[in-house]
DNA sequence: TATGAATGAGGCTTCATTCAT
DNA sequence: AATGAATGAAGCCTCATTCAT
């Protein structure tokens, strides 16, 4: 047999292939955030793609999987900075500050504009869910710590989680970042009289 | 154009036409609860009902329009009882405290079996978003009168609203109004540190 | 017993029964007018009555029967006139003019505004379809008693029957009744050479 | 929304997209021409052809969109007979008789078996109605070229089409297409005495 | 009889998904 | 793998017709 080199090192087919699911969670993404989850068809994404609608399902097995992915590789972004932004933090608004800081940031690089009919799907949106998650963990480890009051470390991270989601809609449809942060984290470190007066 | 349905099939001529609307406006009302508004179908409405598809129209031309009785319906109940509680206020404690309870009341009230795989549509909920859209307004008027401390009244709004809906979540899983409404009235009168020790 | 009047002598039931019923055959004249008989509808019908869906099939049952009684009800009511107008012709032109006159005149008397997207469903219209049976007899009588002269009396009556739903078209548009029987006699008695000039 | 179909189903796959496009078109020609087209569905088409029915919708957009496929198909076919026809010819006699032998000769060639419930709808047939609209035009240049005797365009293309539409319902029942031809022709070019005697 | 709400067949269309190429 | 036409379940809605009152 001779010598001949059979084909072009490194694997071209690879990279495609990853292209191509990065390609369709694009356009996932873009489409979600228009329409909404419930309303985007897998045709919707497929569109937006210059690929054939057969090809969508070599990658994905349906709609859902395709928001699950969404979801993972969006915790993926978001958690390390949101863990990053607690565990560096030395005393209680550090904690809080940064945290609120991380997450409007995030939403704010995100953000798409949405179409003015799509519902808005909070808690279960590809955003940061997982992330959330850890949240109750390193409130009780802070609390532990000593960096954070004592009191219920779920409920209290709930209520984070609440007036995190209700400002992030500010957020996305403008608002700035740091004020955000700022009333949020003011209102945890001392209520409403704490607030920066109107 | 031709329908020649076979033959008659009995059914639901006994009920009365209020009796109906109520039939599907409580099938709708779990029906969303558990599929979420955007997933959820007429025919899904409909199936959770002993009435025929047609019957349906009948009383509303489409999804959103029972999902607008629905929500006009809940305003009404609820609407009432958060503005007593606000308004009735004479302090900025007896304010939250009054609103929390109103609302996780009626929550524990309505509170219906969700399923595990139920999305948490949060805002866009027939419950109450009309309710909150007052609430602004009421806090607004409350500052003007010196109840509430003067602050950004649309960014405490959105944080009460927040922080009300993710502990209903807790109330609609069990958890008891009065802790909750205390806990979120405390947090809002003094911060983290004013919360109930764990 | 005593002679206590029963009820009013003459029957108002009956009275009642028959205004229904004609009721339901004018606005189904003019509903099939307006929307075409395959575009209208039962409800349509209906609807451009005081009565009540169900009283519908207490006269007729179906969108059919009522056609077949508009048909019946309309030849009823031309049928004489053109036999009349056939019947006392003395010549040709006579036996042509006063057909076509009769007809068209018919049809200016009975126009309606129909919608334009109503189709032109022509020899199964309501419009004589029965009375224009009865034209090839006339005309091979005609024939036998020479005041037409021999020849195919079912390709003349097929002929004479085209002009005239053709014609009819523009007289349901406004155009002057005896023009119109003018243009199509002369046609029929002397061929294109004999039509009025332009 | 969330189809879940339950199995494949062999079918029709093995066929080529110009050939789908005529199964249905044929299908649509055979179901229009049986129930009139504003009684036939789109249903009915595709019953009428082994096709699913979503496949239809890759073909056409609605009812109508396969009604104008099917008018441009025809006219594509019969306004070239029909124009060369009445442009060949040198005098009146012989625009007519060759237009009504085109005419009829086609009707012939594409005659299917109505069935006997079939309507007759006319005009608005996919057959030919664009094809008449020429007539009017050339009628009116036929009279300046003085090949027509000057009289109303307008009224004798609707003479000419109700004689050759009535007619063409005895060409599609069987009739010989050049006796009808000739009768026509003889009753435009010289009235009712003109015609072949009985 | 008259009424009109209820019924459910069936029309239209979209969409997730499959599969031959 | 990639393609994209075909598939058919299922959603939406209208309408003829029935039937309790």
């Amino acid at each position: 047999m001779d010598a001949k080199p059979s084909r072009p090192a490194g694997g071209r087919r690879d990279l495609t292939k990853a292209q191509n699911r990065e390609t369709i969670l694009a356009a996932a993404r873009q489409v979600f955030g228009q329409l909404g989850f419930a309303a985007a068809t897998v045709r919707d994404v497929i569109r937006a793609t210059p690929l054939a609608s057969g090809t969508f399902y070599n990658y994905f097995k349906s709609k859902e999987e395709v928001y699950q992915a969404l979801r993972d590789e969006t915790a993926l972004a978001v958690r390390p900075r949101l863990r990053a932004a607690r565990t560096g933090a030395a005393g209680a608004e550090e904690f809080l500050a940064a945290s609120f800081r991380a997450f409007f940031g995030f939403v704010a690089e995100t953000r798409r504009d949405p179409s003015p009919s799509a519902e808005r799907v909070r808690m279960d949106s590809p955003e940061v869910l997982a992330g959330f998650a850890e949240l109750e963990e390193d409130i009780a480890a802070a609390m532990t710590r000593g960096i954070l009051p004592a009191a219920d470390a779920g409920l209290l991270s709930a209520a984070l989680t609440g007036v995190a989601f209700e400002l992030a809609e500010r957020v996305k449809a403008g608002a700035d970042v740091e004020e955000m942060a700022g009333f949020a984290t003011a209102l945890f470190m001392g209520g409403m009289t704490a607030l920066p007066a109107r």
